[in-house]
DNA sequence: GTTCATTTGTGCGTATGTATA
DNA sequence: TTATACATACGCACAAATGAA
């Protein structure tokens, strides 16, 4: 069994972000300049680029050039008190947030069950993006119900956090409840949203908060980049 | 912005198995079929099988042929008292976990940590490969403390169960107290192991569990398919 | 056990489209 | 507008794995 051509390429480019001969944001040769060096056809660099692409470890960027990721993987802490930003701050990272949309709908099924409210019923959903050191990371929905939180996600937007949002409706307090997360290939808008390669696949985490007795009162859908993500769970009561 | 021409027969193929027109197990077209078919080269045909394939829905086996996929994705659930058995089992999943190896080693540094040794103290390795309908879904290792469980492996595999092999050792409770959870592309072995195409990622999951007092009594590294698997997490006590 | 047809995997050359600066 | 660099696409050849004759 000979080694293939292109995971040569892949393991040489490889060692060279690991050991620092590349470092982070560096232009790397243009495809067809790899192709000459290693002498092997494009098709086999692209492959090998892609791979890398897939990892997280380059960014390819159509008519501007290959790079190498500047942007280190974060821990993200899922537990029955996930505060985001109590979660991504201390790794040094400027975690920002951003609502780019506010509506109200009527609930989709899941989104009915998780808030035990009528099919049907009218909740409002709030569209945010996550972005780390201006990269993003994540994106997604949170739903809540429309009577009790009418104005949830203009709230938010000027109180700034969540937590403080959930005072002002008289909330002092609220916990994670359920949450499951599974991976698929990214859709090609997810990917150019989150500013990654169509290869690199996502998670997706779909989360239930609620108050402590237990009442669920919000739900969520986050597609998250897979290759810039790491959750960790601790399974005591914090 | 003109549709490309992969995403064509993606997209026919993949509604083709959502609508059944396409059932589990049936064998997919020849490439070269598929690309007369379609009127498009056999690059862009094997394009979309890879799409596919990353996505669990076929399987591609290199002189046999394409097939599509019959291992439906399992909800693997992860908690203070995570149980492989209880967990899979209600599925109607028929799930099986077989020893591959057992060694004694020095503690690797994440393993000593995770355990509270001195750094390089003796631990028992013990690999084991879990299937679901006779499709591997999982693979990995656990470590103990080789001094307080010299023979944890081959107790384990005469007792069938974790916690009935903890019980021989005077343990009447374990829980989970540590999980954590990321993506990344599966090297070449590990997508043999797991029987999938090397394209689909896979999810590394490492756990420390621990008696309820908070001693740790093992810690795992477990490849997941991504294509296979779906975790989820109740934050309540259970 | 060997040979052979079938089917997927790797690889190269080439042409053209599209995004960026 | 132009040059550059990545994206899509086709055709062809040969390698490697499988299974049946």
């Amino acid at each position: 069994m000979t080694r293939e051509n292109w995971t040569i390429i892949r393991d040489t480019l490889s060692d060279d972000i690991r050991s620092g001969r590349l470092s982070a944001g560096d232009q790397l040769p243009t495809e067809t300049q790899l192709a000459d060096r290693f002498e092997i056809g494009r098709h086999s660099v692209r492959r090998a680029l892609e791979s890398l692409a897939r990892d997280g470890k380059i960014s390819i960027e159509q008519g501007r050039g290959t790079f190498v990721a500047d942007a280190p993987r974060l821990t993200y802490q899922i537990g029955k008190r996930t505060r985001l930003h109590r979660n991504l701050i201390p790794q040094g990272l400027d975690v920002t947030s951003r609502l780019v949309s506010a509506s109200r709908v009527s609930a989709p099924d899941e989104v009915a069950k998780a808030l035990l409210l009528n099919s049907g019923a009218q909740v409002t959903k709030s569209q945010r993006i996550t972005l780390a050191n201006d990269l993003p990371v994540a994106f997604g929905c949170v739903y809540h119900c429309a009577e009790r939180f009418p104005d949830f996600a203009e709230r938010r937007d000027v109180l700034g956090s969540t937590t403080e949002t959930y005072r002002s409706f008289g909330i002092t307090d609220y916990v994670r409840q359920h949450t499951s997360i599974f991976s698929r290939a990214a859709k090609p808008e997810e990917a150019k949203t989150l500013k990654q390669h169509p290869d690199v696949p996502v998670l997706v985490v779909t989360a239930i908060d609620a108050t402590p007795d237990g009442t669920p009162i919000s739900t969520s859908r986050v597609i998250w980049s897979a290759a810039r993500v790491n959750f960790t769970m601790e399974h005591s009561d914090g």
